[in-house]
DNA sequence: GTGGTCTAGACCACT
DNA sequence: GTGGTCTAGACCACT
């Protein structure tokens, strides 16, 4: 599981931690029944406070995306499985929600369509060396 | 002056605001000496209590980018008439780890760097539209 | 930490707070690192609304001055340990200009300068009363 | 008459006209039925708006102690010639008090009773040399 | 517990 | 009209 968040840009970071890993349940890029790292785990990686990601997980358990099995770990839930069309749906509007914004902002900066997709390609670019770059988590 | 508050987006609205006026002095698109809209116009506008905006040109006029004139309004400093290039880019700087972030999340949601392109190529649509079709403002 | 503030004083009851713990800040009574009163113990303290406490607090981290720290409380900024002389100068020089005003408005008030000195003599005791009788802070 | 307005210490300017000229009055330093500089005249000296001098005037004549005469100008009342000394002390009082918050913040300063003895000593020098080389005022 | 943001509303001061 | 300060209270996020 992938999960990097952004500090000082204003966005929570439990909202940050829960958008990523709803995103690769919802896209089918976590798989049902697939363990999750533990809180502390996580907690630790990102440098943040457990309770953080405890409220994340319990979050997401109490929709029912991931279940929380006590003294085992917590695992994709099974009826996550199936990618859900309208939730995933849902989940790029906002996306595209929030490109209206950085084109806004871009574009308030004096940026052009040009530089704006310059900016994408570069960070395609970034985010893909990070990926290949990435250790494979022990959990995945 | 544009704008454009995104609500539910996680990033508190005074920090929208500021980001989108910070942007718009830093690369001339407001000038030296310019109004701003009073502190009362611009909450009606935007729907947003009169204390957060006094709290953004508080914070502005605190780094020197604007000066609030008791009981004449508000304007952008003179000295922030010229660009500055050093915050300007690290504006810009800050707008490339936010589509850091979009990528990201894009990316675990499945999409490749086509669908990405789509994306930010609708939002330009979309944005440039909303740019023809706002009715100039009153005091620019 | 001493803060005292007097209503009434047409000083805005923030910029009097202000004005006091910069002072210690800068004079090295509050050292780097030193936790602050949380917001809501020094509003309790003194009577007056949390968020007046939290713009000073605001005021003085964007200065650089103190640190908030999320879920942790407010502590002496490290770069402040060393008495800064230029603030420090700035500071005094200020109370200087305060001086004259009182002087003025004594003058005015026919008051001479043995009268004055009088004045000030008497401040000097009570003061110093009050700084021995005051318990300790808890945080200091 | 001698009015000195401190700009940026947090006093409102009207405040400070209001004081300097009714503790003029309570002493005897303005005399009854001694005229006052017109309003626009002394918004002029002080660099201040004249609805701030208006509003000035009219709650000191409210109170009694000056007469608006349309269309001559503004005099000191006839009953305010005898010094009130229950008003003076009150007024003293309020300085003693201000006195305590200067030496309050200079303590925190890092100052001792001699820094703070020689601060005041200085401003009496100051005053003492502003006072010899005004001109004296046209309507004194 | 800590700080962070926002609202609604009051009252004041300056142009 | 303009900005400046303050209160009371809500709800959220991080340790």
């Amino acid at each position: 599981m992938h999960v990097r968040i952004q500090r000082g840009s204003g966005v929570p970071i439990s909202r940050q931690i829960d958008a990523q890993i709803r995103a690769q349940i919802l896209s089918g890029g976590l798989r049902a029944q697939q363990p999750l790292p533990s809180v502390r785990q996580l907690a630790r990686e990102l440098a943040v406070n457990v309770n953080t990601v405890v409220r994340v997980y319990e979050k997401l358990a109490a929709e029912g995306l991931i279940e929380m099995r006590h003294g085992e770990g917590t695992f994709v839930a099974p009826q996550a499985s199936t990618p859900n069309p309208r939730q995933l749906a849902a989940h790029c509007e906002e996306l595209a929600d929030e490109f209206d914004g950085l084109v806004r902002r871009g574009t308030m900066l004096g940026l052009g369509p040009q530089d704006l997709r310059r900016l994408l390609s570069e960070s395609l670019q970034r985010v893909r060396k990070e990926a290949s770059s990435t250790p494979l988590d022990s959990r995945k």
